[in-house]
DNA sequence: TGTGAGCGA
């Protein structure tokens, strides 16, 4: 009465036992999308107005945790806002609640996203922090 | 002009 699932088998799983090459799909392998980054002080605020600024972010952020350091990203030629930017915290847990806080949150009546800022290298002193595209 | 899903000079 019940062992007929198996003869049931679906047509389409019999190919993957049938194979020899066990290749199924990684899930720890590079993922087209983008992944969140681990925990760090540093967070990655967008989805920001355009009409936003880093005040707006170091003020919004500061309910959730000590803002060490706030700041919005804007062109260097425009100066205009690229609708992102930076919240840096005074500790980890801090900034898990600023994402928690903000995070789906509506800023200046722009729906904007925090999360953890990706691992970046820090700038070698000798370059004095010079642009590579800058002769 | 800065109505877009983006990681900073």
């Amino acid at each position: 009465m019940a062992m007929r699932a198996a003869a049931a088998a679906p047509r389409s799983l019999r190919r993957l036992f049938s194979t020899s090459t066990f290749i199924p799909p990684p899930i720890t392998a590079a993922t087209p999308a983008t992944p969140p980054a681990e925990p760090s002080t540093n967070l990655f605020v967008s989805g920001l107005s355009k009409r936003t600024t880093s005040e707006g972010l170091h003020e919004a952020f500061s309910k959730f945790g000590q803002v060490v350091n706030a700041r919005v990203v804007t062109d260097r030629v425009s100066g205009y806002s690229k609708g992102f930017g930076f919240v840096r915290y005074a500790s980890l847990e801090d900034a898990a609640e600023g994402i928690k806080g903000m995070d789906g949150k509506f800023l200046d009546g722009w729906v904007i996203f925090a999360e953890y800022a990706r691992p970046r290298p820090p700038l070698s002193p000798q370059n004095n922090g010079a642009p590579p595209y800058g002769r």
